[in-house]
RNA sequence: GGUCGGGUAGCUCAGCUGGAUAGAGCAACAGCCUUCUAAGCUGUGGGUCAUGGGUUCGAAUCCCAUCUCGAUCACCA
């Protein structure tokens, strides 16, 4: 029961005493006070003005009187216009870090036999260019939202699609085959997701040229051009050869492909994200086919006189949509309607959840309806994550312009800044290159991730290189630094040989700052769950980031270790610890680490 | 044009299941380290919450209209 249950509740009964009618849970409307007035907690006391038929303070005044009487919890009150404003006695707020500082799952459910099973598909990449800053909004959303899920006591299943056929990786090996002389990644030394993008590329710039060529000197126009170029034709005769399992171009795809997945598993490593079973398009993509043709049989669909198959949507709201082409090739619906149901086959799953860029809106509304048709009871119910683009200050990311913001260069560059910050700030030495290089890492990353994750996810987000390298403010050094600060006080208080008791006496002396404090930790279970209902990781990077203001204050305003009663450096250091507990566990639902020291 | 999503301080964002004087960070300016980590703390300036109407005791928040930006509506993925 928590304290808002137990007061709405009192509150509930008082009102029914006073004014002969009981009311509506939903009245209640408790909310933290403002800092600027005395108290806890605040009722607004406007619903009830109309059973009460008084003015709103003499109605405040009435239930604060009552609810005194009535309830232990509330320890005095007063009343501001409207607003009745609740001051929660003291030995509550001991009562409730005692609570925190016994439990070490603090602000998680436990996952258990009977916890639905929740699958999460993100990052899902294609594999003819290595991974970008979209991709890692992509990743860092997809792995949060699964710690998140967790820590509500869902079982949660993370899967990746990998992209791994079609036209794109053919024109990154025909590239490959005719410019490449035979270069590898141990060859170059490149990574290999690295080199098998730059043949992409050099497809595109080739492509090109051709294209040119056809409209100046056959005065083709440029669709026509487009459709006629030698290269792409032959990149399509490549993707005609594979289907057809033609061993040599098998051969490449296989080869070049293990160049991707060695480069993409080093990046997602360094990322810190993973992955419990993953799918190719290349082993989905023919159930895909089989399931739109027993769809077509049993009327669910309709096929053109050209011989494509459509799903028609009017009904819908919709247009229509194609599953087939005409020469019986899949499409991208055709794929997720085979990996969908290899996945339900495999796993028994309660929900479903897509984290895809909003791009694609409409293609999970029509896949939705689709595998509705076809019978997957839970086909209405999946859930698109839908997230917004990351944007630049000079606009859209463009692969073709050269302005895709690269993940590993953008790695590497966050983890050097927060080596120069140290180096700069001196507040490494004495430790050893090893640990330097870990905080570094822990560090650069987390503001990374930080960054990312702290803007709502359905919006688009403005990532500006220079602000997302900032380690002030709402930062996720900011957080760092908190935890690294507070874990070097409970390491000087061991040192000095100071036991912390494992509960305090409740009827101590806490000031208003120290019980706002862990006001906001006997919050944090709420906002996870919060985090989790409305699939929201910045809630949970917000919160950290409101936790650590108010415990700088706090820092910054009381001394702890130089405390002279025993108690009270008690009590501080119990509730410094606390906070450090939920700062690790916020961030760990972030997928970000921590550091000891900074 | 249809559908969907945005528009809050100079910039990046919170707040949106209606509640008190709309909050942070960055940037600017002014303070605080012989004292537990100054990657910190405190203060100043900065707002017609796109616009207009409506509902309500009360609207940034809900409803309608308008303006504006974006996504999408492919035998692309």
């Amino acid at each position: 029961m928590t304290l808002e249950n137990t007061l709405t509740q009192s509150i509930r009964k008082v009102i029914e005493n006073l004014y002969g009618q009981s009311i509506d849970e939903k009245l209640v409307q408790l909310q933290a006070t403002r800092k600027e007035f005395e108290g806890d907690l605040t009722l607004v006391v406007f619903p009830f003005l109309k059973i009460s038929k008084k003015n709103p303070e003499l109605t405040a005044q009435e239930i604060g009187d009552a609810l005194q009487k009535e309830e232990s919890l509330v320890s005095k009150f007063n009343v501001i216009k409207g607003f009745l404003n609740l001051s929660i006695s003291k030995n509550h707020w001991i009562d409730t870090l005692n609570v925190i500082v016994a439990d070490d799952q603090y602000g998680t459910v436990e996952v258990t036999e009977q916890s639905p099973l929740y699958m999460v598909e993100y990052s899902s990449p294609n594999t003819n260019k290595p991974l970008h800053l979209g991709h890692i909004r992509n990743n860092l959303l997809g792995f949060s939202l699964c710690q998140i899920l967790k820590a509500n006591g869902y079982k949660v299943v993370k899967t990746n699609i990998v992209n791994d056929r079609g036209i794109h990786i053919c024109k990154s090996m025909l590239a490959w085959k005719l410019f490449g002389n035979g270069e590898t990644p141990e060859s170059s030394g490149k990574k290999g997701d690295h080199l098998v993008g730059d043949y992409y590329v050099r497809f595109d710039k080739e492509y090109k040229v051709q294209v040119k060529e056809l409209m100046e000197k056959k005065g083709l126009s440029e669709e026509e051009a487009k459709k006629q170029a030698p290269l792409l034709l032959e990149a399509q005769t490549m993707l005609k050869k594979w289907e057809d399992g033609d061993p040599e171009v098998v051969a490449l795809w296989e080869k070049m492909n293990s160049w991707v997945y060695a480069g993409f598993d080093q990046t997602y490593k360094r990322l810190g994200v993973s992955f419990d079973k993953i799918y190719y398009e290349s082993q989905t993509y023919l159930d895909g086919k089989a399931k739109v043709m027993e769809g077509l049989e049993k009327g669910a669909f309709y096929r053109r006189e050209d011989g494509s198959v459509w799903a028609d949507l009017t009904q819908n709201g919709l247009d229509e949509k194609l599953l087939l082409r005409t020469d019986g090739t899949s499409v991208y619906m055709t794929q997720d309607i085979g990996t969908a149901q290899q996945r339900f086959k495999e796993y028994n799953i309660d929900k479903m959840i897509y984290v895809v860029g909003n791009e694609q809106n409409y293609h999970f509304q029509v896949l939705s309806i689709v595998l509705d048709r076809l019978g997957f009871s839970w086909g209405k119910d999946l859930v698109h994550f839908s997230y917004g683009m990351v944007e630049l200050p000079e606009g859209k990311m463009k692969s073709r312009e050269g302005t895709v913001v690269d993940a590993d260069d953008l790695m590497d560059e966050m983890v050097s800044t927060a080596r120069e910050t140290s180096d700069e700030l001196g507040k490494l030495e004495g430790c050893t290159e090893e640990e330097i290089a870990n905080i570094a890492r822990i560090c650069g990353l987390g503001a990374l991730k930080y960054f990312m994750l702290k803007v709502d996810p359905r919006k688009n987000m403005m990532f500006n290189p220079k602000e997302s390298i900032d380690f002030n403010g709402n930062t996720g050094p900011f957080i760092h630094y908190t935890h690294a600060r507070i874990r070097s006080l409970l390491r000087k208080a061991a040192e000095a040989g100071f036991q912390l008791p494992s509960s305090l006496p409740v009827d101590m002396e806490v000031s208003e700052k120290e019980s706002n404090l862990i006001q906001n930790l006997a919050n944090f279970p709420s906002v996870v769950r919060q985090a989790g209902a409305e699939y929201s990781p910045a809630l949970v990077a917000n919160y950290a980031y409101e936790l650590v203001k108010e415990y700088n204050q706090f820092y910054h305003d009381f001394s702890i270790l130089k405390e002279e009663d025993e108690q009270k450096k008690a009590f501080r250091l119990l509730l410094s610890q606390s906070v450090a507990k939920v700062i690790k566990t916020a961030m760990g639902l972030l997928g970000i680490e921590v550091p000891e020291r900074m």
